[in-house]
DNA sequence: GAATTATACGAGTTATCGCTCGGTTATGGT
DNA sequence: ACCATAACCGAGCGATAACTCGTATAATTC
């Protein structure tokens, strides 16, 4: 009964900050976790370490996050809601074939503008899938692309299973992309390849 | 001048066995690494524990591996290359469609006959892209895939760049499967899924 | 069957890690 | 001005990690 029995407390923050100097450190922390994980790996990333380069106690860290876990997860969250805020504060798409342009772009831009920590993140960092919260990217993006594949039902090839569908060519997307992270970065900066896929996702999802 | 210089010396095995039971020993130590990485995880997971597991000393265990780091990549490597002889060994296939098809259902048919390795395997060991030789099953099946696709070009959409469209399919073929895998593995026995992705890939690849 | 080489072993050394705990300092409310 | 509490600190403990090295045993060679 004494301790917390969250069920995902490895990976969430202990304590609430109030103040702006608590903020502070913890973003110290954070900026300081992914300058060491671009600089000796996810593995050999320690809290003592994480701290020291943060110019904080390690007893601080400690009264923020329960552990390297809970740090990496929320540099990761924090970079997912980034892209997610990119991908919806772009203009409204009219049509089917803008939305899938603008939203490839979109994140091919994301992973090109830093490269190096985005294969790192997908690398080395494990996911934690068991037990912790969907990242906000497919919380919060999957229900608008499908709503919006619903109002543009005429044009789809698929008029059936929209969920899925939607779902399908978002992982597909994303996956694609962090392959090419991962394994082939030179050419990200090919625009062929932005454009294969592009064509890959328009000839699927309309009905020419 | 005294200390091994192979630039990935982390990664690859130090002696080479000679003798029959020396390979046991490699196989034991495989084979409990594989265990270790499904009950506790990488992270977790240490040369003291796979070694005692195997039941072979931590001595002999560093006869043949330089640490856990080359343990993984070995055994990742060795599902590479068993997926590799699963795809070849399937009976040639004559058009582009029974390509697509029969590749796509090996692959899925290899994730799901062991989920939880390749979960474990896509999740949390580090892929070492850095210095490390590529995989088994990209360095191979590529030149063939392309090779393949060459000599039906006449069905093709794309005529052009058959080399960088051939690699960009097989890396959204397995990055779309792995996405599936690491989030949403129930979705695997799906035929659904599988069908959206052969649709995607047959739609994109001809000349309808 | 002796010499050589390959294989196996594991106690012990060294290093580092995660994390606590007792305590100090800063901040905001009243 | 005072107090409650939020934030910060880091020496140090216990655990566990990686890895070595001197030694013992099995296999192979000639």
């Amino acid at each position: 009964m004494d301790q917390q029995s969250k069920p995902n407390a490895l990976y969430s923050m202990r304590k609430t900050p109030t103040q702006e100097r608590s903020k502070a450190t913890i973003n110290a922390i954070l900026s300081a976790a992914t300058r060491v994980l671009l600089t000796v790996g996810y593995d050999k990333a320690s809290t003592n370490k994480i701290a020291e380069l943060a110019g904080v106690g390690i007893g601080s860290l400690y009264e923020y996050f329960p552990g390297k876990e809970a740090i990496y997860a929320e540099v990761r969250r924090r970079e997912d809601l980034r892209l997610f805020e990119l991908t919806m504060n772009h203009s409204e798409p009219e049509t089917l074939t803008e939305l899938v342009r603008s939203h490839v772009a979109i994140y091919f831009e994301f992973v090109r503008s830093n490269l190096d920590l985005h294969a790192a993140l997908i690398n080395d960092v494990p996911q934690f899938a068991v037990g912790q919260q969907e990242l906000p990217f497919y919380r919060e993006y999957q229900p608008w692309a499908t709503a919006f594949l619903e109002t543009h039902r005429s044009e789809l090839r698929y008029d059936d299973n929209i969920a899925q569908v939607s779902n399908f060519i978002t992982r597909a997307t994303r996956a694609t992309i962090d392959n090419y992270v991962l394994h082939a970065p030179e050419q990200l900066n090919d625009p062929l390849i932005e454009q294969l896929l592009i064509d890959l996702l328009e000839r699927f999802l309309l009905n020419d």
